[in-house]
DNA sequence: TATTATATACAAACACGAATGTATGTAAAT
DNA sequence: ATTTACATACATTCGTGTTTGTATATAATA
């Protein structure tokens, strides 16, 4: 049973992606051979460069395929009209972004591969690239409700919502470190939802 | 020219640790040989087997050189008895570090080489921990410090010294992150300065 | 519709370089 | 005389990229 439909096929690029997120959160991207890769998918090296160029695009796809969805997801909060009050939808947003983080595993393994499992060097220094556009985006993002904030009188006195946001946004951005690296399994997730309602009250 | 007095010796060790250190940024962890960094040390790999285990150990030779003082320093700010407001002397802790980060290219190499060039799995994983421990070490000081603060009527009302500590400690990391990173090079560094003034200035 | 041709979806085998750890050699310091 | 501080050579393993083989799905054709 060698040629399967194109359905079979699908599945098993799909199997093959699953099983790189499981042997590089396991192994560390460089030390996760195509074989190794192949094996936990139960299949040999030869359908996955059938499937893939190298080590490199597996990484991509692995990655493509809990991004998207993830930024929708936080997104869908940002920009939910149900707030009137947009700092009520940053802190919305932010709490469901560690929120799906604490309890959906693939995209929590995506991200602890990519920020304490994988080196950023040749073929993969354009991740770094590549996480630093959505964080730039998130800034972009949140300052622009900061802005519509203090246009609705919801913001501190004396607080810019340039500074703000960026304030925001190292807080934001050292938090997915602290909970994903090296402070795993030290109970702060359970601090989270306090630490961020704590943050966003200083502004208001 | 073989045997070399034990002066010369200590000096070899310390081009390969320096050599390491120049390699590991360039091409990551995983894939600098310890040909590599014979080479670009001058030596051959006799030499670094002469000096260390493996390449663990050079790794952790090299973290050592700039892991004490760098604490030493930032320390020396926090506890100056200099500042009698000690929301003055975390915001000079802070500032000092960056500040030496972006002066001493050997510091900010280290950095970024536990940052973003190397995988904590297996004999690296503990890197993780010992990265995490001066990080719970620096929450629990600045949190004494703004208990001080606290004390002595400076912190704003209404805030705790343990919320304002860990807030403070997530704006530190993802700061640090976010500018060794993903953000690198893109004029990040001259407003640090300001993100913290302004990040300090919503406790006061 | 039945037959044929071709492209597909892999498995298996091969060839190669790179990296590691170790073993051995050796000249000079002690 | 012995140990030190390496350089050199060797053996082995591991990973990669490529090539070849092949059974079958699918498209083309009659």
């Amino acid at each position: 049973m060698v040629r399967k439909t194109k359905e079979e096929a699908e599945q098993t690029r799909k199997d093959i992606i699953d099983a790189a997120r499981r042997v590089f959160h396991e192994c560390g991207v460089s030390r996760s051979s195509l074989d190794k890769i192949a094996k936990a998918a139960g299949v040999t090296r030869g359908a996955v460069y059938w499937h893939f160029e190298d080590k490199a695009e597996v990484f991509f796809a692995m990655r493509d395929a809990v991004f998207a969805p993830m930024l929708g997801c936080t997104d869908a909060i940002l920009y939910d009209p149900a707030h009137v009050n947009p700092l009520d939808a940053i802190e919305g947003s932010i709490k469901e972004f560690f929120r799906v983080l604490e309890h959906c595993p693939n995209f929590r393994e995506v991200f602890e591969i990519m920020i304490s499992r994988c080196e950023y060097v040749d073929e993969f220094a354009s991740v770094e690239q590549e996480v630093g556009r959505p964080a730039q985006e998130f800034l972009e993002k949140i300052e622009r409700m900061y802005r519509l904030a203090a246009e609705k009188g919801y913001l501190r006195a004396g607080l810019t919502p340039d500074a703000a946001a960026r304030d925001t946004w190292a807080f934001t951005s050292g938090l997915l470190h602290l909970t994903l690296g090296c402070r795993k399994g030290s109970g702060l997730e359970k601090e989270i939802p306090d630490m961020i309602a704590a943050h966003m009250a200083l502004r208001r």
